[in-house]
DNA sequence: TACCAGGAGAAAA
DNA sequence: TTTTCTCATGGT
């Protein structure tokens, strides 16, 4: 199977994601951000507590208190480790003369400022290059791993730029089937069997070894 | 009760 | 250079 056919099978089973679920590219970030190892659902409350108190502007961020920015994030976990991330990064923002002036720069000088941010790693650099910057990135995350390692399309234990690579190479270089790609990934993972974590149902033919379902 | 969730960075080996 | 640990809440 290719990557392109995976992809088909996975939108005819799936059908569009509208990703990413976000008013603004700006809750795009802060979205990816509060991500990193944690439930969407968790998040999504961090975000509304974020809009409720007016704290979803990168300056509003930066002036609110650090008590009450954590008292926000709380809902996402990690909430003292993700307050400070996402201050870094609204610093670097507003430094960085934030969408207007970013949208000029270059994918591969984007991505290696982003990646420069404490508290930004290649996914959620990625996902931000993708989903607010509307840049052909692929986002490669633990489900893309796990899933296509076991439809032997990639090694799992491959460096992060060697699965993007792979998988950029393996399809059209185009930002809306990177974006419904990675969604597809994420809805397929969470609709996998729920008795084992991980496994692949039967929309890509592939019969989970554990639970020979 | 235990495990996992749309990671990343620091510390230890 | 690679592996392990830490950060933390909420749902199943």
């Amino acid at each position: 199977m290719t990557f392109t056919q995976v992809y088909n099978k996975l939108l005819k089973h799936y059908g569009h994601q509208d990703w990413w679920p976000a008013k603004t590219s700006f809750e795009v970030m802060v979205g990816a951000i509060l991500t990193q190892n944690t439930a969407w659902t968790n998040v999504e409350r961090a975000i509304a507590r974020l809009e409720s108190r007016a704290c979803l502007t990168p300056q509003a961020i930066l002036d609110a208190p650090l008590s009450e920015l954590t008292e926000c994030l709380k809902p996402s976990g990690y909430f003292n480790l993700k307050a400070q991330r996402l201050r870094n990064y609204c610093q670097w923002y507003i430094n960085a003369g934030e969408l207007p002036c970013l949208s000029c720069i270059d994918t591969d000088a984007l991505r290696k400022q982003l990646l420069m941010v404490n508290g930004i790693g290649p996914e959620t650099a990625d996902a931000i290059l993708l989903y607010a910057f509307e840049r052909p990135v692929f986002v490669i995350d633990a489900y893309t791993r796990r899933i296509f390692s076991r439809l032997k399309l990639l090694a799992g234990d491959a460096p992060y730029e060697v699965l993007q690579d792979q998988f950029e190479t393996g399809l059209q270089t185009d930002v809306a089937v990177f974006n419904e790609y990675h969604a597809l990934i994420v809805c397929h993972a969470k609709d996998a069997c729920k008795k084992c974590p991980g496994c692949i149902d039967c929309c890509l033919s592939y019969i989970c070894p554990s639970c020979k379902r």
